[in-house]
DNA sequence: CGGTTTTCTTAACAATTGTTATCGTTTTTC
DNA sequence: GAAAAACGATAACAATTGTTAAGAAAACCG
């Protein structure tokens, strides 16, 4: 099972059975059941999660109010990377959306990998490298575009579909930015042709 | 001057004589008139900016229209990060807005360090995560606040004072999303109470 | 210095989004 | 299987933002 955590890393990077062997004893599994925390709010980041079964919400509480950020699924890293990177207190909850099952490692875990083999070290800056990717892309769309517009793309998006496919609108809606409300009018909104 | 990039990067990590030895050779110097461009759409990135003197815009132009989005400073590392780490072409401007003067290096000239020397290799990461922290921040400021607020939030930001100072108003809208007539209607705007 | 360009404000109106509430349907839960 | 909760559409109205245009002030440039 643990196998999973490894086809992973070697879609970013090739770990050999040495480096492997220095990893896979400290790698753990759990399951959550759905409408548990991975994480919540003030709680600072210490480990590391992949998905095997299962999804997630990431969402902030502002005003007692949630607002969904971000979806996590099968064979995704999934923790509060900021609060891993700086050890601040996270400002977001992580909830299971279904009953899931995660492998974890620990941060310290990683720490020690970093040390004893520069492969790990290699690993962490291609992830950031990712991870800064993504938050771009998706910075652009709220720059760069109407609500409207930010829909249309996000239904154009091959990464979209499967939130689409599994996420209830109002999370899709917070997603994107704006109200369920509001996205349920979007969507019922004649499609405009270019001028 | 090429001791200021080295001061820089102390900032972020420590370089010892004989990596930096390895670096100074490569680096070098040039000047920008204002208005001139340091980089154009379709452009690969190869080498990478530090500002010695002077300002940048990072744009990008959609249906002839000139969208702001970044602003770089003295001191701050200048290139499209995106475009640096996929090779992909540039889908953004960055344009001096002031007569400049900056440092510069390639891109080969960093792949080279990073074989040679690991700590280059961690400066690599360490800078990945700082630029994904900010890109985060920076995120969550339009899932999370109206454009009054956002701009509100801008204005007690320390990090927003320098733009404040030098950057027009126009180019500070397009910054935050919104319309320069927008963010003039939301400066005249009398203070919100909160209940 | 004088003309041009840039910048910012304001007004009027259009378009979009937010808010609140209702209603029917689907899903969940026990 | 029945009660409860969650979900999505819709309506009505408020609030905000976008668009276009005009004008004044400031900055820029030869």
């Amino acid at each position: 099972m643990k196998e999973i955590l490894r086809e992973v890393m070697n879609q970013t990077i090739f770990i050999d059975d040495a480096e492997w062997a220095a990893f896979e004893p400290h790698i753990y599994a759990k399951t959550l059941k759905k409408r548990s925390n991975l994480m919540e709010e003030g709680q600072i980041c210490s480990e590391i999660c992949l998905i095997l079964r299962g999804s997630f919400r990431q969402y902030h509480l502002l005003d007692g109010e949630e607002k969904t950020t971000f979806f996590f699924f099968e064979n995704d890293f999934v923790c509060n990377y900021g609060s891993f990177l700086t050890q601040n207190p996270s400002d977001i909850y992580l909830e299971a959306l279904e009953d899931s099952e995660v492998l974890y490692f620990s941060r310290e875990t990683l720490m020690r990998l970093y040390r004893l083999h520069p492969k790990y070290e290699l690993f962490g800056k291609l992830i950031a490298e990712q991870v800064y990717l993504c938050t771009t892309e998706r910075l652009k769309t709220f720059l760069l575009s109407t609500p409207e517009k930010r829909y249309q793309n996000f239904l154009q998006n091959k990464d979209s579909q499967r939130i689409l496919a599994r996420i209830p609108q109002h999370y899709i809606a917070s997603y994107l930015g704006i109200t369920p409300v509001s996205l349920s009018r979007i969507r019922s909104r004649p499609l405009r042709e270019k001028v």
